[in-house]
DNA sequence: GGCTATGTTCTATAGCTCTCGAACATCAGA
DNA sequence: TCTGATGTTCGAGAGCTATAGAACATAGCC
């Protein structure tokens, strides 16, 4: 980790346009999707047999989103899903859209 | 309208991605969300001050995406939300982003 | 200090998306 | 049939996005 936090938007500053485009991609749905059940998960964890830096890329779109939150930990990177903040901002769309992951 | 009837995805080859996709664009959530109430709206009443040219293009990613249905209607194009094929399909979920859209 | 593991950042490239003017197609009405 | 209204399609330009290799940064461990 180069910096020693990442930038995160603040809970109101989150918009929906953001969210949805970080969500309509495939490989960052599937990370979400991972990530739903609360658990935090390091960053190799979610990559799959994709590059590193292609991941790193979600990731940050995903992060600057408001959709997860990141947590430098020794040379990891622990992600979680932000499920309470973004349950307070928009109540059941998450829930919603993660019901249907996989279609 | 040249083509007498335009292309939509049957209701199960509605992906999901492709539906968050055309949701993320501002212009185009706004179009849906003025569909919302189950009217019937022809496209120029859905164009504000945006070229036709642009909200044509936008027509097409909705329509494509599973969103909308286009019905030539005279010189005109009316259009209506799939909002019942959607339910079906994704229970739950336009109503849950929907809400939400404005923000 | 050297080595390894984990990620990020840099750089490049190909392809896609948005926007919008211009040209075109279709239909209704006078 | 001519005209106006309504949209679509075409073409071009600017900007963004996805992908991924290479270089770099950081931390843990020997």
């Amino acid at each position: 980790m180069t910096e020693r936090s990442f930038l995160h938007p603040g809970a109101e500053e989150i918009a929906l346009p953001d969210l949805l485009f970080a969500l309509s991609d495939p490989t960052r749905l599937a990370v979400v999707a991972a990530l739903a059940d609360g658990a935090e998960r390091s960053c190799g964890e979610l990559g799959g047999d994709v590059p590193k830096s292609t991941m790193s890329h979600h990731f940050k779109i995903l992060r600057e989103a408001g959709l997860t939150r990141a947590r430098p930990e020794g040379t990891r990177c622990r992600l979680t899903l932000r499920r309470a903040e973004l349950e307070r901002r928009f109540p059941g769309m998450l829930d919603a859209i993660l019901k249907h992951a996989g279609k």
